[in-house]
DNA sequence: GTCTATAAAGGGATAGAC
DNA sequence: GTCTATCCCTTTATAGAC
């Protein structure tokens, strides 16, 4: 027992499923297929969950626990407007791109709308974000964009960048610097605060 | 046999499998699901399809013929690069936004990163698109942000916009307006085309 | 072309020895 | 707490009658 309530072998169990729970989703992982990975048998696993479905679930906790609150509470650093949105766009590049787990997660639920796991989504990793940068928001709206769209235009910019890459490497017109974490964030800062009529001179 | 190639039970059988595969993926419809929904049993679909990964693979193909084409060749169909641009938006929120198991599929093979069903995706429906619309991403960007980038920022926008709705509609300050295509659409185009320091005074 | 019957494999879960 | 053995159900797919 460790300090998350979980015992060595559980937390081993945890990591092992959730890479593959990331890749193949529920249906496509197999009891057998964790214990495997683990190095038990599958019989084994019920010594630490009670099922294939409450392993998932707390699979999905352990994932999404923690990911959002030692980051998000220095989205206010910036004493501007335009530098705390740029935070917050390298925040989510953070969270959402360095980790294909938790991204992959995240779409798979997104599909499946689950309510009990959406609240989960939801408590764990969007709700705490947006409470914390609601203010920043309706400064950067100005009463002139829609705050609660512009939070989800920012978060999806961010998510549909990492999420299309498969089809984006497969288009014309790639390139290796559209990886880059510092030019992505760049590109959506400018895009977002000056838009493609605006006036960035002085700024990029 | 009609003009698509298959027989009228096989387009039945088409039909009925994609609102299934949308919802609950691959691995989670079983032959007998679909048999059931066309009113045959399991046996009988392997007189039109010589097995479950075939009969996915060209329900993905039927479900993705002329989505993009009946609609794209009307993407220049305005003088001005601003009008061109809400252009493209609204046709990405009436593909994407108009039909929930198009979109439901599209996310799940970007999450299954299978090779040959990316392809695809690809062909049918992001590279006709990327296409048509390059003149006129070159034209928006105008040298001062990626064409490729751009060109993804606004696929995005709309794309996360629905992905996201199950976690919209449960954080606070959602609005039923934010349901309305066109709405969001001028919602879109605003924040692309002024961004938030923007000034677009007369236009609105 | 569809049916019933069935093979063959896979997968969740449990029993009981150690 | 892990193992082997096994149960039981599901699932893909085929065989052969109609």
């Amino acid at each position: 027992m460790n300090i998350s309530g979980y015992s060595k072998t559980a937390v081993k169990i945890l990591e092992a499923s959730l890479p593959l729970f990331a890749a193949r989703g529920y249906n496509g992982v197999a009891m057998r297929d964790i214990a495997q990975t683990v190095g038990i048998t599958a019989a084994a696993l019920y010594n630490h969950f009670s099922g294939k479905e409450t392993l998932y679930y707390q699979a999905l906790e352990y994932a999404f626990a923690d990911k959002v609150d030692s980051l998000s509470s220095e989205l206010h650093a910036s004493p501007d407007p335009d530098g705390r949105l740029r935070r917050l766009i390298s925040f989510w590049i953070e969270i959402l791109g360095g980790d294909v787990i938790l991204r992959s997660l995240l779409q798979r639920e997104m599909s499946d709308a689950d309510e009990q796991r959406l609240r989960l989504l939801l408590d764990r990793i969007f709700m705490p974000v947006y409470e914390r940068c609601k203010t920043t928001m309706a400064t950067l709206a100005r009463g002139r964009v829609d705050e609660h769209l512009l939070f989800f235009a920012i978060l999806g910019l961010v998510l549909s960048h990492f999420q299309l890459t498969p089809i984006r490497k497969r288009l014309p017109g790639c390139h290796p610097e559209h990886e880059d974490a510092e030019r992505i964030a760049a590109h959506l800062a400018r895009l977002l605060l000056y838009g493609l009529n605006g006036n960035d001179s002085g700024h990029g």
